[in-house]
DNA sequence: ATATTCACATTGGTCATACCAATTTATCCG
DNA sequence: CGGATAAATTGGTATGACCAATGTGAATAT
């Protein structure tokens, strides 16, 4: 699994990496099921022909991995590694390349305008349900910038998790962090004049749903998208002219 | 970084985790950047006030992420870690959940939608000459199915590229492991006569984004999927009524 | 008889040391 | 100056010991 591509080879590699290897194996297999517990460590080491100290090289990288979890005295419990690994991990890896943070939305769009065609298929009552519950949360929250923040992304994931795709879903909530971290320098208070006009359009969206019209609410995302990407040019034009009115002019 | 949630507090870790924290939040933040030699490992237990086995169950943790590169004799090495990792745990993950590898598609299906809207705006004389490209090699390859698989993916990773977006791009390559997978137990032969039909397909939306209509192009990049589909359903379902002429019925 | 407590066994956590293997570096010889 | 060889450096592995947290069961008190 991991590594996959520099360890799957036969490669004879070192000790602790066969150990590792073996032992995340058996998990990926499913030999392996969550909450089974490891014989103890002096015993592993013996079955596979290794010392102490090279197993635990192997276990304790299984347990930075999420696979394992390591209790002192107890033993070593097998884990179903968390999306937050691959979240922080995605994370990593995008913050390498420059502006990323500015691009992440890309991947938000696609994943939510894909989602919303499916929802508008497979969406069930407790979907919509959910959907407008946190329409209705987010028109109490407009003042309040952080509350109104979290209903905005309980409609988002609303939309997405109504797509009843594990895919999609697992990809948003892999995206999440990733989303926050670039919301974080742009969310302000909503001026009171846009304000209406983006509840108005969070409705025009949930109702596309409730019709379900692929192409409608797609395209009622789409725009509700390009709005605020809009409106985050504008205040960041006003801000810029602001503060140095004319330089460089 | 990885498995923050459960690390990043300040709990008073064993060791080996202090030390893993300490060398990756020295990754993270750039102090230590690529190619970058770390001191030896008896130098490095001492800095750290630990053994020297200890120190090694995190410095191979850390080379089990990626972060790291050990080589023998010479010394550990700063590496910035592959998205195969990421694609490989997103694997895992997902293989938990049934049915994800017949979902997989429809990131896929969100992915490229997004990018080809993005390619219309963006894309260069070079993308477009590299699209252009795997077009003709795909119609060299009709009859192999390797090879006209690939020429099939560098289309529409090309497609991908073009929208100069990293982020898409990231997952992109991220998602292919799994769409590779879930490709092998459908791709055959083309039938001859879907043949035309699906280079057509391709060509027609290569040319919208030629022509740089964005919602023109997703149209016909979301018909092609949805062909590719109903093929897929088709063929599956002449398939099991050939094995099975009348099974439970 | 049941509940509490305490001692012992189990198991992970850590350390020190020694030696092997691969690489790198310095040295020596041609 | 350059290549070959030896020495130093550095990671790879093993052994054994001891500490700390946990689990278990027996002894005890209620």
């Amino acid at each position: 699994m991991v590594a996959a591509s520099r360890l799957d080879d036969a490669h004879d590699t070192g000790g602790a990496e066969r150990v590792f290897l073996a032992l995340r194996d058996r998990v990926v297999s499913g030999e392996l099921k969550a909450d089974d517990r490891l014989p103890p460590e002096r015993e592993l080491a013996l079955k596979f022909n290794v010392s102490r100290p090279l197993l635990r090289e192997a276990l304790r990288s299984l347990a930075m991995l999420g696979f394992l979890e390591i209790i002192q005295g107890s033993g070593a419990y097998v884990r179903q590694p968390d999306i937050a690994l691959v979240s922080d991990f995605l994370t990593f890896c995008m913050a390498q390349q420059p502006d990323v943070l500015d691009d992440i939305i890309q991947s938000r769009i696609a994943i939510e305008c894909q989602a919303i065609r499916l929802a508008c298929e497979k969406a069930s009552e407790a979907d919509l349900n959910r959907i407008a519950a946190s329409l209705t949360s987010l028109l109490d929250t407009l003042d309040d910038p952080v509350l109104g923040g979290q209903a905005d992304y309980e409609f988002h994931s609303g939309i997405v998790r109504a797509s009843h795709s594990p895919a999609l879903t697992t990809l948003y909530r892999a995206l999440t962090p990733l989303l926050m971290q670039s919301h974080v320098s742009r969310r302000r208070i909503v001026p009171s004049g846009i304000r209406n006009f983006l509840v108005d359009a969070h409705k025009e969206v949930f109702l596309s749903i409730v019709d379900r019209k692929p192409d409608e609410a797609e395209k009622r995302l789409r725009e509700h998208f390009a709005i605020g990407d809009e409106y985050r040019r504008k205040s960041l034009i006003a801000e810029f002219s602001k503060t140095s009115p004319n330089k460089q002019a």
